[in-house]
DNA sequence: GTCTATATTAAGATAGAC
DNA sequence: GTCTATCTTAATATAGAC
């Protein structure tokens, strides 16, 4: 072969790389060309059904990533719930690369592409937000205070998000990941 | 002249959808001529500027708007700073309908065109957590709490509308709001 | 001030050589 | 599997008539 192969793992990260940190849209053939090192044809051999394939093949990812980082914790029934939600908070901060990096999801329903990915992304949300709730329902939590903590929370990591790209200040992420692990430990 | 023209203000609630609801990437010219119901060549009469003016101009007129709509509240000193803020949180609810809609900046951080309103929107959003930091200081409290609190404040309300969008269901913001104007009570 | 028609550029996608 | 070259479509933008 002509050039030492790329493994797709290696091409997927610089797919990734891209579509977090410009969005479905701004992520044109060239820059993910450029991003991955690879031809526009030999992505189109990877990914024949084009830009859109690769767009959901890597927000599936993204959605595993962010289960394995921070979510699976939340299902460690053995553990006590303040330590489940800490190790999700936790987890969740290296996902974004503590304020730096977005949330492709959020990428994918902000920016222009909603439609395609909103019911995906609709249903995996909810999926979360059950797991959430469930946490603090063992922490001896009404349901009904359940739901509204777990929102809060989810609320507050997106909120945190948007606010430090719009400052541009990943501080202001961290920041609120501490105000919240403080508050998971006077539950 | 062959048609009543529109005026500038009814061109300009096009642009403004259009803009607010797909972002920067997604409104094409095409998709602005069909909002504002001018063809693209008027639309360059108007912008000469093209697209990147019309979005700059929007922006200016939708920072115009949230501060007309909800921020103007906090600098009424005669009134107690409780009441400020759910003026505050009123006016932000009706901005964005109620979370049936999105705040433009929002969505131009959040979009792929990030770096060209990037400064503009850091130095705005600077300049309101200001505003809110000094109405929660004169409620008595410490300069630092007033920091959280207003911080909090505003990551609480961009992530409502986040989740929002996520979930399809306005009703997340409304929650939010709901529960940020009771905290408020409470002061 | 608005239109139709057209120019120009860039984006997504494919063919075929290697 | 990857490349160069090309195709097709769509997007931004302009010219000139009315």
């Amino acid at each position: 072969m002509a050039k030492p192969n790329l493994t797709k793992l290696a091409v997927s990260k610089g797919l990734y790389s891209t579509f977090r940190n410009v969005g479905y849209d701004g992520a044109t053939l060239v820059a993910l060309s450029q991003a991955t090192g690879l031809g526009k044809a030999s992505l189109y051999y990877h990914f024949p059904g084009g830009k859109r394939e690769m767009a959901e093949e890597l927000l599936r990812a993204s959605v595993a990533e962010l289960n394995q980082m921070a979510f699976r914790h939340l299902a460690k029934k053995k553990k006590p719930p303040q330590e489940r939600l800490q190790r999700f908070l936790s987890g969740f901060s290296d996902y974004v690369s503590q304020g730096q990096e977005n949330c492709l999801a959020a990428m994918f329903v902000l920016g222009g592409e909603r439609s395609t990915f909103q019911d995906a992304i609709k249903q995996q949300t909810e999926s979360w937000l059950v797991q959430l709730r469930e946490t603090y329902a063992s922490t001896g939590l009404s349901d009904k205070k359940s739901h509204r903590k777990a929102l809060e929370l989810y609320t507050s990591l997106y909120g945190a998000l948007c606010v430090a790209r719009m400052l541009d200040d990943a501080k202001v992420f961290q920041q609120t990941v501490n105000r919240l692990g403080k508050a998971v430990v006077s539950l």
